[in-house]
DNA sequence: TATACCATGTAATAAGTTACATGATTTG
DNA sequence: CAAATCATGTAACTTATTACATGGTATA
């Protein structure tokens, strides 16, 4: 149901088409709650459906049309009580973790290359957070700017503080995830004396 | 898929009935990778016609029986198998951090009590992973203890090593997430001054 | 005029969630 | 003999994934 509101908060900042929307939405939001457009789109439907957005048929082309979505007062209220609503935690389901925890079946280069590649995605995931973060620091996010021009209700400080802290939160995660492969890097050797070199990186 | 290698990492330790291959699902492994009774016992069958377990009907009172699971030659070799191949990272999907990156839309007290329920659910977890590794490392945990016992081609070290290794991941991200917590909070107060009164916690 | 990209999906599948169901057995 | 718990699920639903589909529009 989160996609709902994630949806809904990207169309506070202002009306989209879905395409523009699904755009945005890879570029913003979508970093938090991952979606592909095939679940967008349906979505944007239902949401129509539910009254919590209006879409509107505006002219592409000479025969053609796109529909123009914009929040409706009730997309607000809907967004506003899901803020009020305590979160519902996901069950802990972690794939990296769950293989180190039996290394010992493992070879220890397989083991090796597992923790490896643990450090090159959070690398990759920590440099997109980033550069979110540098982005909303100075306020060149597009969409971020879009939603502080917009916006008359919230000041742009506080606009921008918690999307900074969201993505600040991200950041330390990545940290935390590489100094844990690291150190495991430096178990797998420990474990077995005379494997391959010992991980510099 | 990740589900089948969970439960085929159990069965490494000792062969077990389904129901209490469940239980002990649900305090060991299930901590690192959920899933419901009703998850658990179809994944048997299915595991059984694959091939990687063999189930045997044990007499169960006068009139019943219960099948007790093994790990196939097939099991052992799939389960290894899976330990040499990349991991597939699942797309971020973090709905506490969705509504942080939008609190300028909530009431500050309803913010602050977002945030307080993090901390609380992390504080929880931690628990949990605290207790779990305190157990590994003292070697009372049940199904550790069992496991060292049967395992002769791993060293004792090197099992509780590894599980280690995975809980202090857990509890340095459960660290992680009640100090960002906390900086959220400190952060709604710095914003709305005048409003509740600051958390100490 | 071809190529990129705009626009919007559908279909099939997989995985996971929640609620419920049923009967046998052991234990106090 | 009642209660707990052992034992094993099924059904309905929701959510998400992957692959594919189709045609219009702008631009070089």
């Amino acid at each position: 149901m989160s996609l709902r509101y994630a949806l809904l908060a990207l169309l506070t900042a202002q009306p989209m088409t879905g395409y523009d929307l699904a755009k945005a939405f890879h570029v913003s939001v979508g970093h938090v709650w991952h979606a592909p457009d095939s679940q967008i789109y349906p979505e944007l439907k239902r949401m129509v459906a539910d009254g919590v957005i209006e879409g509107e048929a505006v002219a592409w082309g000479p025969k053609s049309t796109k529909t123009r979505y914009s929040i409706s007062a009730a997309g607000i209220e809907a967004f506003t009580r899901w803020l009020d609503e305590p979160v519902e935690y996901p069950y802990d389901r972690d794939p990296a973790h769950l293989r180190a925890a039996y290394f010992e079946w493992a070879d220890p280069d397989s083991a090796r290359a597992r923790l490896r590649e643990h450090i090159v995605h959070y690398t990759e995931r920590r440099a997109q957070w980033q550069g979110q973060l540098d982005a909303i620091r100075d306020r060149t996010h597009p969409i971020l700017a879009r939603r502080i021009q917009t916006d008359t209700r919230h000041s742009a400080e506080a606009i921008a503080a918690f999307k900074e802290f969201t993505y600040e939160g991200f950041v330390e995660r990545a940290d935390q995830e590489i100094a844990w492969a690291r150190r495991g890097l430096a178990l797998v050797d420990a474990l077995q004396p005379g494997g391959a070199e010992p991980d510099r990186g």
